[in-house]
DNA sequence: GAAATGATCGTCT
DNA sequence: GACGATCATTTCA
């Protein structure tokens, strides 16, 4: 199945629910994905890495829909998109979750302190470790080797949405449910609150 | 089970 | 020079 291009140009929020149950390969794994977040550039959303402009870093966020742009963060973690939008435009997909279909071993070798194979690929930095995607694999078309993407034959049944994590308060985009899950799905991962929003009540008082 | 914390470095201001 | 689209471990209940 030939990736179909025209639909990956859609703005990511339109995308997202299209592209859950997609399978992505690479590195001798394949991923069904089941948990995403949209991210949209040119200012309007505040939680990109876009927001401010094109960057350096951000290049391939602006480049052809179809592409991964990986990022490094915290100093030790990968993360994965899927670069949606017409070229120009910088929008993304982050794959926070998925379900590892094939290649069992491959993932299990490479995240060794997982448990069980459902914390495979729970996570966005998991995820990416799972498939063997590094920093070196910015900019590179999902539709050719090494990596193929496929999307599914027919949507799938359910999807919930809900707030982003890693996004701070009202102005801030948290407002905008823009996180997609297939519901029920175990590599779904859990909800939680940023350790970076101000904690509840007044809080201690510092002289 | 839930919450807090250290690790660690590229990127932007 | 500060921060971040996180993870694994430790600590407390």
């Amino acid at each position: 199945m030939t990736l179909d291009r025209d639909l990956l140009a859609r703005p990511s929020v339109e995308l997202a629910p299209l592209l859950l149950g997609a399978v992505l390969r690479h590195g001798g794994v394949a991923l069904r994905i089941t948990e995403v977040e949209a991210y949209l550039g040119d200012g309007a959303d505040p939680g990109s890495h876009a927001f401010r402009g094109r960057t350096r870093r951000n290049a391939t966020m602006y480049g052809p829909p179809g592409h991964l742009y990986a990022y490094f963060s915290y100093g030790m973690h990968v993360c994965a998109n899927i670069v949606c939008s017409p070229e120009g435009s910088a929008s993304a997909l982050l794959l926070r979750g998925g379900e590892i279909v094939d290649g069992l071993a491959e993932a299990r070798s490479r995240r060794t302190t997982s448990k069980t194979d459902t914390d495979l690929a729970r996570g966005p930095a998991r995820l990416t470790i799972a498939l063997g995607i590094g920093l070196d694999d910015d900019g590179a078309d999902l539709a050719v080797p090494p990596f193929d993407l496929t999307l599914p034959a027919v949507p799938v049944p359910a999807v919930h949405t809900g707030p982003r994590t890693g996004v701070s308060g009202p102005g801030g985009g948290a407002e905008f449910p823009w996180r997609f899950w297939i519901p029920g799905d175990p590599t779904v991962s859990p909800y939680r609150r940023h350790p970076h929003l101000a904690p509840p009540g007044p809080g201690p008082v510092r002289l």
